[in-house]
RNA sequence: GGCGGGGUAGCAAAAUGGUUAUGCAGCGGAUUGCAAAUCCGUCUACGCCGGUUCGAUUCCGACCCCCGCCUCCA
């Protein structure tokens, strides 16, 4: 039985979906001006594996990603590299793929673009405005008037008088409450717009999802999820949104991912202590980044640090190189077996993936104990759930990738290593050992054993 | 100030009212020409102070410290 921590109810509930059987998740997405970074990985990675895991139970699951393709980020972004808004974004969401990709990201079933829901966006907003939720400001925006919500901070726990805006930002004098937010933006002079009944305009940020939503997976699904950081404002205002228009529950569990942290900070683009995803594979193989995010619970603080990523690499290599005997085939796990079913009932604890990963450590110890083919098999399906262990041993053992620069040739190596073993026969262990200390400096370990000797990078 | 999340051994990271988490590192042993890998054994814990309890890292209360949200942010 799953059960997943809802923010809303701030508790562990039993994860019971609308529709028998079928699970409709969406999770907020890039905005796309700039590459990922390793926070915008830890959402793609964590809620790929709660996807994964959610099949895993036989459901069938709708998984909706959205892209922004609209903001004023972007709109600066494009103004400031003199190329046309779509061009930027259409550039941007082909970088996230690369990096979506390299992490063994599924594609999720749909990724709608902001601009594309235009016209929905202007529906809801009709809605509101008719419904007396929305009105429009002196200076021509649309705003959604907080205060006519009555479950406004439900999800952040936060009651409207606490919430002191002004504080830290310019009030608005055109808004009623200086919490009201804006669901349509007046055009300025040169910027993207469309045509609406409030004047040229563009969407406010917040409405984007709950159209999307809406659209895709309709008035009321399961699993809306995101960054911590999304919390407040942006959930909320989704959920006053929806529910405004709709008139019913809007989503029936919140999940929320902890922050990437860099010295115990958050990552952040604002703070600019980020590093994209891409910056890290220069030094670090995929799987590690993705063996790295799940090594920590989803709702955790994750501390981003060259040495953490390097534990996660050797942490890895020993499940690796218990495997690399075996011919292992990736079939379902059978769920009956002792292993298989505590690895469930960890992931079944709102998704407790280290949990997971300590069976698989077990799993990697019987199997160097036994050497049982059955047990490969365990292994290599139950990591399959959690989208790891799917390349061959020995070629993930030798990825150049996993000495992060050092890549000596596959063919040189070789030559070395039939250099050494002239030297053994020979009885000059000297020269075997400088032989095998020059490779450890290329980053390639070399390994004794009866069948003769085998290497790997690190 | 309001709201929320944390503080676990050298590092990372879970669970748990009494019994080994797990991985890395360390130490001892097996194996090896020596290593590596592997196996066996083993040392380091639960922020502080009270309370409840036969027994608390685990429950309750106070305190200290850290982080986040309240402005765009995954």
């Amino acid at each position: 039985m799953l059960k997943i921590y809802n923010t809303l109810s701030r508790d562990k509930q039993t994860f019971t979906p609308i529709t028998p059987g079928v699970v409709k998740l969406y999770v907020c997405g890039m905005t796309v001006y700039d590459y990922c970074h390793l926070g915008h990985a830890r959402v793609m990675v964590v809620f790929d594996v709660v996807r994964r895991w959610l099949r895993a139970l036989d459901y069938k699951v709708t998984y909706v990603r959205n892209i922004t393709d609209i903001d004023d980020k972007i709109i600066k972004r494009s103004q400031e590299n003199n190329e046309p808004m779509h061009v930027l974004t259409d550039r941007f969401i082909r970088e996230m793929d690369r990096d979506a990709e390299s992490l063994g990201i599924e594609k999720p079933d749909h990724e709608p673009r902001a601009t594309e829901y235009v016209e929905a966006m202007l529906e809801m907003i009709q809605v509101l405005a008719d419904k007396g939720l929305a009105y429009q400001g002196r200076d021509g925006d649309v705003n959604y008037a907080v205060r006519k919500f009555p479950g406004y901070g439900k999800l952040s726990g936060k009651s409207l008088d606490d919430l002191r805006a002004g504080e830290r930002v310019d009030v608005s004098m055109t808004k009623e409450d200086p919490l009201d937010f804006v669901l349509w933006k007046k055009a300025k002079p040169g910027e993207p717009a469309w045509d609406s009944r409030w004047g040229r305009g563009r969407p406010g940020w917040h409405i984007e999802c709950s159209a999307m939503s809406g659209a895709l997976l309709g008035e009321h699904f399961d699993i809306h999820g995101g960054g911590q950081d999304l919390q407040f404002p942006h959930h909320e205002n989704e959920i006053a949104q929806s529910e405004g228009v709709h008139q019913c529950d809007f989503v029936n569990t919140w999940m929320h991912n902890g922050f990437v942290r860099v010295d115990n900070e958050k990552m952040s683009k604002s703070l600019g202590n980020f590093f994209t995803v891409r910056e890290v594979l220069k030094q670090f193989d995929p799987e590690v980044v993705r063996f790295f995010i799940i090594r920590a619970h989803y709702r955790s603080p994750l501390n981003y640090s060259d040495q953490h990523l390097n534990d996660a690499k050797v942490g890895l290599t020993r499940l690796y190189t218990a495997l690399k005997d075996f011919e292992s085939s990736a079939l379902p796990p059978d769920w009956q077996h002792p292993d298989a079913q505590r690895f469930a009932q960890a992931m079944n604890d709102d998704f407790n993936t280290p949990e997971a990963l300590a069976v698989l450590f077990e799993l990697a110890n019987e199997l160097n104990r036994s050497k049982d083919p059955s047990t490969a098999n365990r292994l290599k399906s139950l990591a399959n759930v959690l989208g790891l262990l799917q390349t061959p041993p020995n070629e993930f053992l030798q990825k150049a990738s996993l000495t992060g620069g050092l890549d000596m040739a596959e063919e040189a190596i070789q030559n070395h290593i039939r250099a050494r073993a002239q030297a053994k026969i020979a009885k000059n262990y000297a020269e075997a050992d400088r032989i095998r200390g020059d490779l450890l400096k290329a980053g390639v370990v070399l390994e004794d054993s009866a069948q003769g000797t085998i290497w790997r990078r690190r």
